[in-house]
DNA sequence: CTGAAAGCGCTAACAA
DNA sequence: TTGTTAGCGCTTTCAG
């Protein structure tokens, strides 16, 4: 199996390598001409060098996605979305974690060596040094998650003011008075906006007791050792509000460990709708970001601004939709979702707001 | 932000790009010329393009990995393993979806490209068009999977008959007699040798009743339709094994809608022991067949093979291990798990077994 | 329509 | 130690 190139091709043919190329290329060439070097490349088993390729047409045919924690089931659904609108127009999909070894920075600061046409972000956190990194990148960078307004960058987000109303109101519509919102670390984007939303939202109910605690990380283990905590004190609240599904299966476990029933005794509610929320017992009321569709629109923009480079800079904010299951109830209705209506895996949806700037 | 290269980095430090280039790649140069183009680096900001110098160097620093079912957990714990030791080599890595557009063929013999310098496959059918292609491969590849005898490749593969041995055993020991297997599809790797296992475990129980019926996939819904009709017999039997963890919450949940308690009226065990194992009430019993290792070893093959391509072929089989939870247990002990000693997660685990050939 | 030649950006001989 | 030169395999002017 050794290398063949289309100087070997082109050889065989009898022909030039400029022609064996136009002709491999379906560019003008005569049919004689396509005929022999098609009929070469075959008996040699010729395939094009991809690195040549690249490195003479100068784009990879590569993008990536860069996540913090793969293992995150949301993170799992945007990386299939993602693969999936990325291999359909002919692209492979690089995956680079920003956890471990390298920072997102880092990750942004190496697409400099040109090893992809662009990138998926999904940053834990936006500092300013990311910011800067972003706006001098040669590569285009699709992020998802909030940016700072006036950022010229493409952007897709989620709704987390709208997420968090979502679930206090239903929570107050089925009575609960004294809600505990588990959130996950504040310095991150994520922990930042759920905390936000949640004071926001309970502004419309001055008569709802709160208090907020803040886990470790967005893991179960955290969520249950900030439940467990909550639970301890004096007053007991009769909702937790968890800023994902992996804490709420803490607060779960939490709970149960305590003897409390769910919901009779208190309610637990999610955000993110994975695939966990509907396999825990009794199922857990959690609202959907969207993962799916996130991924998806990030991929389409990051290929649309690869086709024009200089369009304007799109950001994308994709509604969510509270899917109701056991954790919440008072009484056993079953699962219903709210609007805007979303089934899970769905791929026929609107965006929810669309607004270009720059 | 315009692309900047060596030559004129050479330019501005005065040197020839020969210079600048040795200096950049700590190779033999004086200290004044490694000072003035580092200097000149910095000021240009110069990052020296990995297209070019995969073309030069003959080698991508990348990987990939094949899989048809992303978003799999199983897969998922795989991807996480491998993707640590990959970049931790200086690889980057590569995600190569089988399912949707192309086959585990495609994905061979598209190595011809040149784009990896190696691949870690998953294939779910082993076809002999695959073997071809697998032998044929400029690339190494290493699958994980059971490979026919005689295949000189790397492999990793799980031990299913200790699985089903592990299981089947500790079933009678909790008193079960009458046990429903609901395997995948057969036509798959896993499929096949999970039947295979099953049969070859009960023989040591001749006093057993079995069953077997075949999901349509290894997913939760297929599980749930499969156990539904496994339920909706005559004789109901008082354990069901399932070929992977979602088949056996999908069996679950069946039992559970039919009124049956688990594990009192019917015991229920997975395979490969997921996040979700530990997350479904009752704890579902599950035998952890070493995905993280898996994939830690896959990768580590393969990086071993890059390094001395003419090595003997390795094969290596990860021993599993029961991981004991509530859904089959007759009373309600803790969970356990059965030998050999292997923490969910834990680094530090020999192999089963390795063995060299070729 | 075809071939010769240049060159993508880089590294590695080879001489000096 | 350094610079000159030759490619890596491919695509693309530019003449013919």
């Amino acid at each position: 199996m050794v290398r063949v190139t289309i100087t070997q091709v082109a050889a065989h043919a009898g022909v030039s390598v400029a022609s064996a190329s136009r002709a491999l290329n379906g560019q003008i060439a005569s049919a004689e001409t396509i005929a022999k070097v098609r009929h070469a490349a075959a008996v040699l088993g010729y395939v094009a060098d991809a690195t040549a390729q690249s490195l003479q047409r100068g784009r990879t045919n590569q993008l990536a996605y860069a996540v913090a924690d793969i293992g995150n089931p949301v993170y799992v659904e945007m990386m299939s979305a993602i693969e999936r609108v990325v291999s359909a127009s002919g692209y492979r999909l690089l995956l680079s974690s920003t956890g471990t070894t390298s920072s997102s920075v880092d990750v942004v600061r190496d697409l400099g060596r040109g090893y992809v046409d662009g990138m998926i972000l999904s940053p834990l956190r936006i500092t300013d040094e990311l910011l800067t990194a972003l706006a001098q990148s040669p590569t285009p960078v699709v992020v998802l998650g909030r940016l700072p307004d006036g950022a010229r960058l493409d952007t897709v987000r989620a709704d987390s003011f709208t997420a968090m109303r979502l679930i206090v109101d239903h929570l107050v519509t089925e009575g609960r008075r004294d809600i505990a919102f588990v959130n996950g670390p504040t310095d991150t984007t994520p922990g930042a906006f759920r905390r936000d939303g949640f004071a926001a939202a309970v502004t419309s109910h001055p008569y709802l007791s709160t208090r907020t605690v803040d886990a470790q990380d967005f893991t179960i283990a955290a969520g249950y050792t900030a439940v467990r905590q909550v639970l301890a004190g004096d007053q007991r609240p009769d909702a937790v509000v968890a800023a994902n599904d992996l804490i709420a299966i803490g607060a779960i476990r939490a709970a149960e460990d305590l003897g409390l029933t769910i919901p009779r005794d208190i309610a637990v509610t999610g955000i993110d709708n994975t695939e966990l929320a509907g396999v825990v017992r009794p199922g857990l009321t959690s609202v959907d970001l969207g993962a799916e569709e996130r991924g998806r629109v990030a991929a389409e923009l990051l290929l649309a601004r690869i086709a024009e480079p200089s369009r304007a800079a799109h950001t994308v904010t994709v509604a969510p939709s509270l899917v109701v299951r056991g954790s919440s109830l008072v009484a056993g209705h079953g699962p219903k979702r709210v609007a805007p209506a979303l089934e899970h895996g769905d791929e026929a949806t609107a965006f929810g707001t669309e607004e270009a700037a720059g």
